[in-house]
DNA sequence: CCACGGATGAAACTTACTTTCACGAAGGCG
DNA sequence: CGCCTTCGTGAAAGTAAGTTTCATCCGTGG
């Protein structure tokens, strides 16, 4: 009891597996058997009871106890609990993922599923990373500063928009999303000084969101682009210009993970207008919540 | 993924929190006040004992008990090595642990987009790891074998039905959104046996999308449905459940990081059917993207 | 208003963990 | 050479943790 006892203390973060295997040497023989039991199969040896691993380890409870108490932990619960923890640590991180973005002609679901999440997560990630925070913001007090707010978007850009418009509309901000080219041209007209354009295109070429923009523009509305391309067209008539950072590859040009990209910046965007009201938003949120309330099926499943 | 054979295994081994918060509403009161302290703090929860446990969720040993067993546990033991395991291989985000939580009050605009990156990406992560490949499989057989697919959502989740419906019309398969349930209510009364329903609905409670499902199953279509919370009330009607993997607030947040959700599935269900007539979706992309040819702008985009 | 079913905690019970203790083997000292 | 000491060990007693059972409560629908 006396002599090991202290030297764990400090060794009890990192590596208790090679904590354990280090002192194995200074145990007793009975306790070498568990020790070696659990250095082997630590994750193996979490999931057994004490009686259990004794038993394996052709050995008393008893000495499994002295066991944990010698390699500094508080008794048997602690050591299974640590072992789990390291087990689940040293399992191979989630390794070959298919970067490329492209799906292997012979794949199964599985692999599928895998390289979206991968590249959609990616997009993600990599979008928040390159999004200029000070832009963001201009943009942000520009919504929130603006009488009004059309929004444009075509076929998979439309979604986002779309839901872009839907969401400022429920905190209470007045916002539009035409699918109507020349609907929303019209309604660029109407646009004048603080007021708010935006212009939603993945590769930015899209004929229709530029000509909302520039229209826009010629009528002294403040006019944003949401696009992967920094210097595509749409960019030339924008007054902010917001990227994603989506690589699409022939399968994927159906837009994947551009869309999940766009959305991640309108998602932005949104939170950061509602965060500057953020009572008001609330409240128009719940209200909203409320109202479909009745559309929703009573009690859950068991 | 390293296998994916073990279909059911699969879904246990991964993500237990994310499997919990998804079983959450299905819960009884106090399984709740349980299951809300095992997700807050996984590793805290490990630590403790079962009656440890029940005295801060306030409730008895026995519906601690309960609740191991509604998440699919043996007992309390093997749920403790779990957690511990899940919460070690967690990585520690690096600032925000404001993970499907509200964002603080005095964020600037550069927290709220390392926030929502990190919970829009953990969303497609833990969606994917969680999903069946073998469900899948099967809905896409059914897509792909379907003379006619009618999908249904309403608000947040009618973008994602809109956004699936477009894809699938690209590459050829004749599919359907309606925004109006009556319409989708009557088109659902004309399907049949063979054909494919599916219902977008991230509480799983929406009344409309329910009975749309309903009206197809009577019809002997193949119903599929898409939520985040495996038992609630969709579930019922649908053939296949595919669920995503969001730790949204449920109403409060507006349905963010459960709409990319959301649109990973859609993305692998529509992989998936292209896959199975690789030529022909890709001549069919080609084809629809040559048609918006005159709406791009010429120029570079870098 | 009652019957019913689900949710819940108290208490009985079982199992797991921990401590105590006595035995026996190995080493040292008279 | 024996006797004492020390240490490792497991049996068994003891305690704490986990599990089951059951009576009660509460809301729901007849």
């Amino acid at each position: 009891m006396v002599k090991t006892a202290k030297v764990s203390a400090s060794h009890e973060t990192a590596g208790l597996i090679v904590h354990i295997s280090g002192l194995l040497p200074s145990l007793s023989p009975a306790e070498q058997r568990v020790a070696r039991l659990v250095v082997a199969d630590p994750a193996d040896a979490a999931r057994r009871t004490i009686t259990d691993l004794a038993t394996a380890a052709e050995t008393s409870e008893a000495t499994v106890i002295r066991f944990c108490r010698s390699v500094g932990m508080d008794g048997y619960p602690q050591l299974r609990i640590r072992l789990a923890a390291e087990a689940a640590r040293r399992v191979e991180p989630p390794d070959a993922r298919v970067v490329g973005g492209d799906i292997p002609p012979g794949a199964d679901l599985a692999q599928i599923i895998a390289t979206i999440a991968f590249s959609d997560a990616r997009a993600v990630e990599e979008t928040a990373e390159q999004l200029d925070p000070a832009v963001c913001e201009q943009v942000v007090e520009a919504i929130n500063g603006a009488s009004r707010i059309d929004i444009y978007g075509a076929a998979a850009s439309g979604f986002v928009a779309s839901d872009f418009q839907q969401k400022l509309h429920r905190i209470g901000r007045t916002a539009f999303y035409f699918p109507d080219v020349h609907v929303a041209l019209t309604s660029a007209a109407l646009l004048g000084k603080g007021d708010v354009a935006v212009g939603i295109s993945h590769t930015g070429t899209t004929l229709d969101a530029v000509e909302v923009l520039e229209q826009a523009r010629a009528r002294g509305a403040t006019t944003v682009a949401l696009t992967n391309f920094p210097r595509s067209p749409i960019t030339e008539v924008a007054d902010f210009v917001l990227t994603t950072a989506a690589r699409e590859t022939t399968y994927r040009s159906g837009a994947m993970a551009s869309r999940l990209a766009q959305l991640t910046v309108v998602d932005v965007l949104f939170v950061g207008v509602a965060a500057r009201n953020r009572a008001r938003a609330k409240k128009a949120l719940e209200v909203t919540a409320e109202a479909v309330q009745p559309h929703r099926v009573k009690g859950r499943r068991s």
